[in-house]
DNA sequence: CAATATATGATACGTTATATCATTTCTATT
DNA sequence: AATAGAAATGATATAACGTATCATATATTG
């Protein structure tokens, strides 16, 4: 059995437990996700399903796909890069952390790190001091990656 | 002497530092920007210019605007809500910190606030270990503000 | 099997952002 | 002041991102 079928089958147990249908069409499009190993676009995932699938998709089926994907978790939305992500932790089994992700500026890349306990709570804390009230502290930051930084001048 | 004709003044001093101009289109975009007291995506502040001050900008000449006050530090672009957003530290004279936003997800409230010392070295720690380089380590949370976290059920 | 809920198809449109080339305005130097 | 070069702005078109709406198809439940 080789990861990616692994991957899908710990996904469809997953949405499974949560009464969720993980439909050919959607698991085809987390494949697709998967498969490419980066942070694409709504668009750039409809160009690379019909390239390498052959498989007609329409911007809204797509953005349904994806914003079902995302609400288990199987998928992450990065708001900064308006892009989408295969979570890296599908076949974990344990409960997720909020992830962090560090975006490529050059190449796209996106690496997905687990939070630091200590660093939520001063996050939170520095938000409540202003009155304010954290929603997700979900982090994206902009960075290099380690090929693109040496390539740099 | 008002407060907006005080940050302008400042405003204007610090271009001239840098030796970058401070047209008048600049300081009405700017001036705007500080009238509304919020955040605005370029096309928001396409209405309120034509509205309140009866200016017709064309989206090529605002977004280049907007572009030369956030490379001035006047302006702060919000990658998470694709707006734009008045330093709240013009008039300071210090050096600026890195900005953190919390942005309210109900009314596109948005709050400047300084990051911690302490918060950007474990960032740039957690980064480091995972082999990537920070470009910057501007944060933008998803929050609610004090009225719209009252008013929640 | 029928009724209902869920998922997908199809079309159109709204919003956000940029590319390109022309024109105007400013600045520095003579 | 004249003028050459740089910087800013105008104007048009179009690309990229995202959603609204209504129709159709497929699954689930009683």
């Amino acid at each position: 059995m080789n990861s990616i079928a692994k991957i899908l089958s710990h996904a469809e147990a997953s949405c499974q437990t949560n009464g969720a249908r993980l439909t050919d069409k959607r698991k085809r499009v987390l494949t697709g996700l998967l498969k490419s190993q980066k942070a694409q676009s709504a668009y750039d995932l409809i160009d690379y399903m019909r390239k390498e699938f052959d498989e007609a998709l329409q911007p809204t089926t797509t953005y349904r796909i994806l914003d079902f994907l995302a609400s288990e978790n199987l998928v992450h939305k990065l708001h900064l890069a308006n892009k989408y992500v295969a979570c890296s932790h599908i076949s974990c089994g344990h409960a997720h952390e909020v992830p962090q992700f560090l975006i490529c500026d050059e190449c796209s890349n996106v690496k997905e790190i687990g939070i630091k306990k200590s660093l939520i709570n001063t996050l939170t804390r520095n938000v409540e001091e202003a009155g304010y009230v954290l929603q997700s502290p979900q982090l994206e930051l902009h960075c290099l990656c380690q090929d693109c930084a040496s390539k740099a001048v």
